[in-house]
DNA sequence: TGTGTACAAAGTGTATACACGGCGTACATC
DNA sequence: GATGTACGCCGTGTATACACTTTGTACACA
């Protein structure tokens, strides 16, 4: 296994943490992780702590960490809180960016049409959460930024079903996402506050309806009779 | 040196950083720090990480800790953003709050009320910051509640001169701000979201008047003459 | 006098050994 | 048979020694 830094170490579990490859509530044993990454269990620790400071993980005493659970109450609270949170932060974003951070944001853009075209779930996944938390890093504004990181890191987790289209309409879902994100830079380019809300309010719809659908998939046929034969049948 | 407890030492930190008597951009040594709390230098680097995560501290690699700096565009974004998120969160706390968390807030208001009568400055700031901190329990809002402590970490270290009367006047303002307290208790006690909303936004009112002051003090005097004068004489 | 370099000191980062606590299992007891 | 208790294992918590980086200082040299 190779070395790798303590930073290295610290993307590779939050980049599982957001994909759910590492999926919520999982616990992190630190031996085996630490042989994993091949460093000891001191830095280890300290990566842990890290992404429990930032709402990846939960520890408890004597108990270790866990990944951070998804509950019915999370869920609620964040379909609650997000609109709100990312309607202010591209507000900001217009108002603060700066056009290095602009630069940024158009890069984080082409990955992330980049994997949706080429069908990488996972890499689509993590390149609209490096999109949005770059708007968060155009607003300036930490206080705010610190809500973000927590919703993002749910929005991303509840969001991976999305890049696995299974029908055609989704897939013009996907394409529709990638347009959105490209009206958010130039909304964000022109510095026009009003039309940023409202594109970002937009995106917000399209995602949580997506979301919605996965946690309420629709429902299993009622024609139980003709269920029960399939059953027999296998 | 008695021996701390890792969680004694976590809150002993805190309070100190809160307090300002460890000034926003100041060093933290491990090893001397470590002495002082007669626990070894790993688990007082946990508490350094911990306190890193929840926005009290600041860390660089290979330069060790230090206490989270407060800067002209950290205030300005501070005054931007704390009235939103004071709203909101009391919103849900009338909304969420249980019996329980309502006992502890009125528990922590009595604190309050004491400290203030007593003239403590530094335990009526810390029992002013977890009054808040209460309320953003009873919100049951984890994202929002993120901002929040954020905000409350600058706002509670701005405030340090709040609690230090120097006029009549200002004493009378300290007992508005008990006042006001109770009217919030109320207020989330019987669930009217609109009134907490309304008395919270009157309560920053009062408490952002006081912060811009020390930000901002009355000026020195203009007659220059009279004050070379007296430097002369020094 | 200013600049560059070597070296020493202080402080952080990492590895490792050991201590401690939680948890499951086996066995005893009612 | 159900409940309680002792014991051993596994994994986390802590202390300590050592390695590495940074930074300040002294000294050489242009």
């Amino acid at each position: 296994m190779p070395r790798f830094s303590k930073d290295d170490c610290y993307r590779d579990l939050e980049h599982r943490i957001l994909t759910t490859e590492l999926q919520p509530g999982s616990d992190l044993d630190e031996a085996s992780l630490a042989a994993q990454y091949g460093i000891s269990r001191t830095p280890l620790r300290e990566v842990l702590q890290r992404l429990a400071g930032a709402g990846y993980v939960q520890t408890a005493e004597h108990r270790g960490a866990k990944v951070a659970s998804m509950d019915i109450q999370t869920m609620r609270t964040f379909f609650q809180t997000a609109p709100m949170i990312y309607a202010n932060i591209a507000r900001l974003a217009a108002e603060n960016r700066t056009t290095a951070q602009l630069d940024a944001l158009k890069a984080s853009q082409r990955s992330f049409a980049k994997a949706t075209a080429d069908n990488h779930a996972g890499a689509a996944a993590l390149a609209n959460h490096t999109f949005h938390a770059e708007i968060g890093r155009m607003a300036q504004n930490s206080y705010l930024v610190a809500s973000l990181k927590r919703l993002l890191i749910d929005h991303t987790r509840l969001s991976q079903t999305f890049y696995r289209p299974q029908s055609p309409s989704e897939k013009v879902r996907i394409l529709k996402a990638v347009d959105q994100h490209d009206a958010m830079i130039a909304a964000i380019e022109a510095r026009e506050s009003a039309l940023v809300i409202d594109l970002t309010l937009q995106h917000w719809d399209l995602s949580r309806d997506q979301m919605e659908r996965f946690v309420r998939p629709d429902p299993l046929p009622v024609d139980v009779i003709n269920l029960k034969d399939h059953l027999d049948a296998v």
